[in-house]
DNA sequence: TAGATTGTTAATCGATTAACAATC
DNA sequence: TAGATTGTTAATCGATTAACAATC
């Protein structure tokens, strides 16, 4: 709905999440205020680049005491979508499947977790929380179309990526260590925990 | 061992994880060559980045039909430190803790998980694997310090980041969707997927 | 007013891309 | 040799930091 935002710089969209987990659980009531050097030293950043990222934002004139939390949260909430429903797939209902179909973050950035699907027939039928897990060809019936914009493939990333782009799926969170190759339209997110170990183990040994 | 690297830059550290992963697995036996435009072509970079990257690493000259698999697996495995055994506590019972303590991959990378803690006394004693899961003041005995060089906090991060740096701990990865301040010595690198989940969300609404 | 903070513009810094000489 | 690819240097681009005027 935004007319038209002069396209926000890539490092900007990647600290709008930190942004609001900073301001979600600050501890302070609603219509108190903080300050630009509040938030740089809580993530870490120095002022000038808060302030140069909120010039993104839609923001209501700090004036001299700085922002009205309330303010920011909807800002925040309002740029990163928070309350948009998202419908969510899941592939791969072993252990990181069903951690990620329990996880209650999830629920709260209104993400719903529509369905999750395995390619092993052990799995399928057995049941994660209120779901059934359900053979990966599910997405591409009439039923399930359509109704998914995100999923998360997790092993044999590549070929499953590739079902899920035709059954109609917009987005994918990869979890699997290994890069996905999809067209244009569809978004990628990486997020690989086995990456970020040897990034962090490898920046120990300097 | 590496007598003086003049300190790589931060971009390619990044990177380096992904090399890693895509050179593991490449389709070709381990004493054929592989190019430049192969790599950046599947990690979705310029042949220039891949190029200006490779000049941080240790290479053998890659003569004119590029560079030989096994050479590259090695040096990555030697930047990236692979081989050698780095020991992890886990920390945080719940789902993603088992999912963690199960993963496979951490085993492959020479991640060791030595210990898996919680606050919950009522998860504590009970199985994960081969491990049973202690109470966090374990990680302060003799026994267990100096022993862990990583950890993984989950929930109430901050606190616990605390605790566990206070008991020697040199590497934390954050996957709670806070920021953990920690002293300059500790490596903290974050690896939250909800953070992720928000960042493909508002990617999609481009 | 004086002090502090915002919002914006300019300067610096680093990372990516392009260009090209050297090599096989 | 001609073509292709590497390794390196230079040019471009974007992101961060610094500086400062405007505002309360």
């Amino acid at each position: 709905m935004d007319t038209q935002t002069k396209a926000m710089p890539h490092a900007v969209t990647q600290r709008l999440p930190q942004y609001f987990a900073y301001i979600k659980d600050i501890k302070k009531p609603d219509d108190e205020y903080v300050h630009f050097h509040e938030i740089a030293y809580a993530l870490g950043l120095t002022s000038s680049t808060v302030r140069m990222d909120f010039t993104h934002l839609n923001i209501q004139d700090g004036g001299k005491h700085g922002y009205k939390i309330k303010h920011l949260k909807h800002v925040l909430i309002h740029v990163l979508d928070i309350n948009k429903k998202k419908r969510l797939a899941i592939v791969g209902a072993g252990n990181l499947g069903k951690a990620l179909a329990t996880h209650g973050n999830l629920e709260e950035y209104s993400f719903d977790v529509r369905t999750i699907l395995d390619i092993n027939p052990e799995l399928v039928g057995s049941k994660i929380g209120r779901l059934t897990v359900k053979n990966i060809d599910c997405l591409t019936t009439a039923r399930c179309k359509d109704k998914i914009n995100i999923a998360v493939p997790s092993s044999s990333a590549q070929e499953v990526a590739y079902r899920l782009i035709t059954s109609g799926v917009k987005g994918l969170l990869n979890l699997a260590f290994t890069r996905i190759v999809a067209p244009q339209k569809v978004v990628v997110a990486d997020s690989c925990i086995m990456s970020d170990f040897l990034r962090l183990s490898s920046l120990m040994i300097n």
